[in-house]
DNA sequence: GTGAAAGCGCTAACAA
DNA sequence: TTGTTAGCGCTTTCAC
């Protein structure tokens, strides 16, 4: 392997002068940095990205610490990160939790290990308090909304959003709703739940399935809301792939969408746009975008992404 | 920041020993050692990964170039390419392309400065020649087929796969297809020309559609193909939510699928499922899983993925 | 078992 | 405008 002493030893140069001409540096005699340039090229040499990343302590490289990695609505989040990401020349690693508090921990030691410049958590296992010292080792920004200064935020008002959904519920006529949330313990369902009551008041037994993930599950959550002995009139989906499937059960059943069951997603996604779900669009690429470019500016500051319900024919 | 000489001297050993330590050599001292990993614990201390994979002259990184980061395709050969990684504890980075030629170099210009161990081509704009010269510096692998021999291939057999779609149209009783493709100088585009002469003969004028990603795509093709004067009876899209788009057209135009448009898509995704399409299942997360498993073993193998048909009520 | 010292490949302060 | 040299933080002989 080539280095940067070699370079210098066959041009004639020292090596401060070949790390100048590698790096634009103006005062460098024409000659010389043609005679640099040109065995560079000869011995086909790349300099080495880690003794430049080990001096400088600086990689622009952004890990992404994701929990799934085959959910579309982290697909998106992913997909908002790396267009920004491109259009600054960063890099992006991913990083898959699956939630789980150890390899949590292990993505932000690589933050401390200099790996990264930053991080953006999109959905975490652990305790704020016990990922908040590693801001001392980059920037470290958060999908979701918290109240800790020391993280940046690029989040959704998901409270606001619940509500939102659920009144057009009531709206519709509908007293009651089930609906499905993605993990148990997470803020969002807790959001969810509060917003029920908020607009519905008690939550009817049997009408709150969890970790709805995908379409199938979505199939199945439908399922047993309509076994209740009291069936709802009307379910909020986690997604609109969640929703798709429970409009397949539906429609299996003879029932027809929105008169027997009204039917809202979120994210408005392939699915949704197919089967004519209403949605509501949390916009998660902006969302990601927005995370993206705070990482970046080694910025803290707490950026709400405004939602936008979609209205098709489910509701 | 504190480094392996601070831990050295606060333990009052030499850094020879800290690095045994942190690197679990047998022959410490008991006493050493715990004195080592006390001072270790007390200065939260974390070794720099620059500093090693500097001396190592390797990352436990992959790159994975993407042409698009938000399409549903390469977003299942990432999944099976980041569960893969997770299992093997290496680090997925996302290298957008949008086949800019310029940028794959860019790409393969980091694999040269040793950011990767290797690299993952999903697909490419550059020449086989000129991207094979970075084989000596790591281990690259496609997902599509080449004879090249230094190239390790996780691929499917595309042309096969339409020979098979195109023969179930047939066997249906269509005369003839429509078909949308991705890029028009993709090697699958020409695959599915080669396929359809094969099955159909001669390609009727305006049967074909390049550049369709997603399911807007997909409605403003199918337009194009029902708007023309000799319609086409069926459709091969290039995926379910091209698919998907057309299927919502038909509709819209009060045809009936399959008795008025019979339609075929691709990959098995969420979209299909909710509209009952038939589709041709790449198994493209088996395609990621698989091709990196071969940069990870630095194998430069040729592994056929098999694809299945899965069929519902669109044909 | 342990430490001194020579790198790994580069940047940057300093002196010339 | 250039070269010398001291790092960056770590691993790994080699000798004791």
């Amino acid at each position: 392997m080539t280095n940067i002493n070699d370079i210098a030893r066959l041009a004639g140069v020292s090596v401060s002068t070949v790390s100048r001409v590698l790096n634009n540096y103006k005062y460098v005699a024409k000659n010389k940095r043609e005679s640099v340039l040109k065995v560079i090229e000869e011995m086909n040499y790349t300099p080495n990205k880690h003794a430049i990343d080990l001096i400088r302590g600086e990689t622009r490289t952004i890990g992404v610490i994701l929990p799934y990695n085959n959910n579309p609505s982290f697909d998106q989040l992913l997909n908002g990160i790396l267009a920004k990401a491109l259009e600054n020349d960063f890099l992006i690693t991913v990083l898959p939790s699956k939630y789980s508090k150890e390899k949590e921990m292990e993505y932000l030691e690589k933050l401390k290990s200099k790996l990264f410049d930053g991080i953006i958590i999109t959905s975490r296992a652990n305790d704020w308090e016990t990922i908040i010292p590693y801001c001392d080792y980059g920037s470290i920004v958060s999908c979701e909304y918290t109240e800790h200064t020391e993280i940046g935020c690029s989040y959704i008002d998901r409270y606001s959003s619940f509500l939102d959904a659920f009144q057009l519920l009531k709206n519709k006529g509908h007293h009651t709703a089930a609906f499905t949330t993605a993990r148990l313990e997470s803020n969002s369902t807790k959001q969810m739940l509060d917003a029920y009551h908020e607009i519905f008041g008690a939550l009817p037994s049997g009408y709150h399935i969890s970790d709805c993930l995908c379409l199938e599950d979505g199939y199945e959550a439908a399922k047993q809301f309509l076994q209740l002995p009291e069936r709802p009139t009307a379910i909020y989906a986690n997604g609109d792939e969640v929703a798709g499937g429970m409009y397949l059960y539906a429609k299996s059943q003879q029932m027809k969408v929105p008169s027997d069951l009204a039917i809202i997603g979120q994210e408005n996604q392939p699915v949704g746009i197919g089967l004519g779900l209403t949605t509501v669009d949390h916009q998660l690429m902006k969302v990601g975008e927005q995370a993206c470019s705070l990482v970046i500016k080694k910025s803290r500051k707490k950026m709400k992404i405004p939602y936008r319900i979609v209205v098709r024919e489910s509701v």
